[in-house]
DNA sequence: CGTTGCGTTGATCTCTATCAAAAAAGGTGG
DNA sequence: CCACCTTTTTTGATAGAGATCAACGCAACG
């Protein structure tokens, strides 16, 4: 794996130069971490924020008496944690790698100079937080005003692509993942499948949900 | 209007110091508009930001048969299309005055030269988002991992004051409005309300909730 | 006084979490 | 390829939290 070519393909470093690349990678680690490692936890200090090189890693929440609720899945390319280091505090949610994944870590330390240097790069993030602002936004509106089968009827939707026509959302996290990122459990997200595919809305093909009804599945999510 | 308190009260700018809110001021305008009037287009090349002052603003697109789909609604204090200008885009959607509204307009141009000579200020710019954004993760935490008997707790241990002695939490605004913070309704309100005075933790007199069993509330809110 | 809006209380119903267990889907090692 | 074990997913039955609907007390106000 080449990492400074990895570098040059993210969001937040593709106006780097090639000696910059260099510099920066002087500063960094790589971390690998296998599927159900913690990466960082609720509370530790925020030292350092992370891209993905490779597989996937959960952002999420444990409630007291161990509820967990998915806030973010963040895949290749994607920087995770990069808000908290900003508030010279603490992680305010936990991390876990749900896949077998590969990271970049950046101390915070190294950012800061970083910045100083390349104001550029300060948008860059700037455009990352207040997206990531939209989607909370969004997100806690879903929660507090829509039920289960609408929540998944927005979730097919905004992940689907098409595909010689017809609409395929490929599920590319596991049930149990999905479910807790539309903040409920997997049985009652299994219930939710299996109604609107009793509704024919929709159909399930290894690990594909086929969206046959586009136009009614738009209806249900209001 | 004071603009410079109304900047240091937004999130974006208030870790801005006195000085730092005059370098801006200069670089922005306030900008009036009437209900219905259009402030920008989809399309257009993204040359400035808004925050809200006063009124609503709604953020839309117009699908390719006309019809019109709102994305958002901004209202007071909330910033509107700064991923655009972070990201050097076009506006993705439209933005339309729904009331009377007064908004800042920041340019483009302006807040980056301000930026590129005081790299300080995106740092301060850039743990405003973070704050922000703990806030959100924080508030989600609540609406979908604790109960209304608890969210409740937290509200009124949050919001009181100590007065010789006592926990006082001044209702400052109707419980309406309350339940609606709270992501509920007016009577299950009232009804976790009635609780916890049936417990003995709290009482209430003429708009204010007297805390009297601070430990056990804070058991309740876990 | 009647009216209007807020807050409380009661009865009911709906959604979703929980608990339990079966079924399906992956590995793994022989 | 098969038997075995683990994990995921599905299905069923039940219980609980909170929304909804309806009614009533109460204060503010014309």
């Amino acid at each position: 794996m080449d990492i400074s070519k990895f570098l040059l393909s993210t969001f937040l470093f593709n106006s780097f130069s090639e000696k910059e690349i260099d510099l920066l990678i002087n500063s960094i680690s790589i971390k690998k971490v296998n599927k159900g490692v913690q990466i960082f936890s609720e509370g530790q200090e925020a030292s350092a924020f992370f891209i993905v090189i490779s597989g996937k890693v959960k952002i999420y929440k444990l409630s007291p008496d161990g509820k967990e609720h998915t806030l973010h899945i963040h895949g290749k390319g994607e920087t995770v944690a990069e808000a908290a280091i900003f508030d010279s505090m603490d992680y305010p949610a936990s991390c876990m790698a749900i896949e077998n994944s590969v990271l970049v870590r950046i101390p915070r330390e190294n950012i800061f100079s970083l910045i100083r240097k390349y104001p550029e790069l300060a948008f860059k993030m700037m455009s990352g937080y207040s997206r990531r602002l939209r989607q909370f936004v969004l997100k806690m509106e879903e929660l507090s005003l829509k039920d289960i089968k609408s929540r998944l009827a927005d979730y097919l939707l905004e992940n689907s692509v098409e595909k010689n026509g017809t609409l395929i959302c490929n599920l590319v996290y596991s049930k149990k993942e999905i479910a807790s990122l539309l903040g409920t459990i997997p049985e009652t997200l299994s219930r939710a499948l299996a109604f609107l595919k009793q509704k024919n809305l929709i159909s399930e093909e290894n690990n594909r949900i086929i969206i046959k009804d586009p136009e009614k599945l738009k209806l249900f999510s209001e």
